[in-house]
DNA sequence: TCTGGGGTCCTAGGACCC
DNA sequence: TCTGGGGTCCTAGGACCC
């Protein structure tokens, strides 16, 4: 039974270019030309890592993910900026606009990405796509002053590495046909999907480029790595993709975390863990109610100083976007997480997410109910309810834990 | 004193229901 | 009393992405 073909498709996965630090050079001028890395508070002192670096830092080693401390040392002479989320979503949604005079459909992948089906444009089957996406780096550049990189492709997994073949500013065409010379000589990793984890299992197989993978038998692949994602691995390699251009989604879950200044204590920092909690919990509330939101099940998060995490959640009997409630449900949480270590990350989380406004959501149940908690009923252990009344006066404004 | 913050999706076991 | 499945929900952990 052969499979049912998929009708053909152009697909563009564009990129901006080094965004974060982009932005940062617009307002900054007098940096371009140098080496300058985005990140934390912008103060290689104090823990943070890289999200963006220029490409002049990038000449030195630096890469994203990087801690602060160790780019400082690859280059001393190198600027260090703090990051500034609300400016970068301006530009994003700056360029988004621009795009979206082209066509409307767009895939958002966050801040700095979007796939565009092409498909419809008109001539695009005569042309390949080129002219249009030119059009579209131009829009993007008068919107922005920013520049970006655009792959076009049968499909969004070679049009996601083909984008980034000819960084910055480039145009790349992968079709089947280029597969073997383009696609196959690269590093597994380079597959969307393929992590840190899977290329060193990839490696130990023996497997190191993406066309070696698309030779290894599949029985392999399903063995080492199980029937999906095996599967969806070889097909991967052999440039198979047949995902949509999704250009409408609802949020899963909203979520606010931090990592602390020092590792802290669950017992002998209680205090300070159960104001940043709460904090946590007033500032996720407030996303929830600013984006439209409540959700159901709340948890917490915690990453103990060896970097191992642990999560616990608890789902209430109906969504809430109150901060009380979650708070309620975060420490009945926060109780249940071993004591074993110290801790160098909290974090809140609410999933199970339903629309509140334009009444799209039924009465709300217990979530609001002042006195009755749910879940935190006659469950809560006493020492915690304690603990919770003993962070109320210290939860003013500021970071309690920037010592 | 390496290693951020905000997400999605998948897996797997147990509870519970039919 | 034992033998069974399927389906859904809840919880915890983990891989991966930007």
């Amino acid at each position: 039974m052969p499979a049912p073909t998929m009708p053909w498709r152009r697909i563009a996965h564009l990129d901006m270019d080094a965004f974060y630090a982009s932005v940062e050079l617009l307002r900054r001028p007098e940096l371009r030309g140098k080496p300058v890395a985005i990140g934390g508070h912008g103060e290689p002192s104090r823990r943070g890592v890289v999200t963006t670096a220029t490409y002049e830092a990038r000449a030195f080693g630096i890469r994203s993910g990087m801690a602060l401390r160790r780019a400082a040392e690859l280059c001393p002479q190198c600027v260090f900026l703090p990051v500034d989320f609300d400016e970068y979503r301006r530009y994003s949604r700056r360029f988004k606009a621009a795009i979206a005079t082209v066509t409307d459909r767009i895939e958002d992948r966050g801040i700095d990405e979007v796939y565009i089906d092409l498909s419809a444009v008109q001539g695009i089957r005569v042309d390949g796509g080129a002219p249009v996406a030119r059009d579209i780096q131009r829009r993007v550049l008068e919107a922005t002053g920013l520049s970006c990189s655009i792959g076009l492709a049968p499909n969004k997994l070679l049009a996601k590495i083909a984008s980034d073949l000819r960084k910055p500013g480039g145009v790349t065409i992968v079709d089947e046909a280029d597969i073997p010379a383009l696609i196959w000589p690269l590093p597994a990793r380079r597959i969307n999907g393929v992590g840190p984890k899977a290329e060193l299992q990839l490696e130990e197989l023996g497997l190191r480029t993406i066309g070696e993978l698309a030779a290894a038998p599949l029985s392999m692949l399903v063995a080492r790595f199980g029937a999906n994602y095996g599967r969806w691995l070889h097909e991967a390699a052999n440039g198979r993709d047949e995902r949509p251009v999704v250009t409408a989604s609802e949020p899963v879950s909203m979520s606010r975390e931090t990592t602390f200044e020092r590792d802290l204590h669950l017992r002998r920092d209680w205090q300070a863990l159960a104001a940043c909690l709460a904090e946590l919990c007033r500032e996720v509330a407030a996303d929830l109610r600013r984006r439209g939101y409540a959700g159901r099940t709340i948890g917490v998060k915690a990453r103990y100083d060896d970097f191992r995490i642990v999560t616990r959640d608890q789902t209430l009997p109906g969504a809430t976007d109150d901060a009380a409630a979650i708070r309620r449900a975060a420490f009945e949480c926060l109780g249940r997480v071993p004591a074993t270590r110290r801790l160098r990350l909290l974090g809140v989380r609410v999933a199970g997410l339903a629309r509140t406004g334009a009444g799209a959501e039924p009465p709300r149940r217990g979530a609001a109910g002042a006195s009755t908690a749910p879940g935190a009923s006659s469950a809560e252990p006493a020492p915690l309810a304690a603990a919770e009344q003993a962070e109320l006066p210290l939860s003013g404004e500021g970071n309690p834990l920037a010592l």
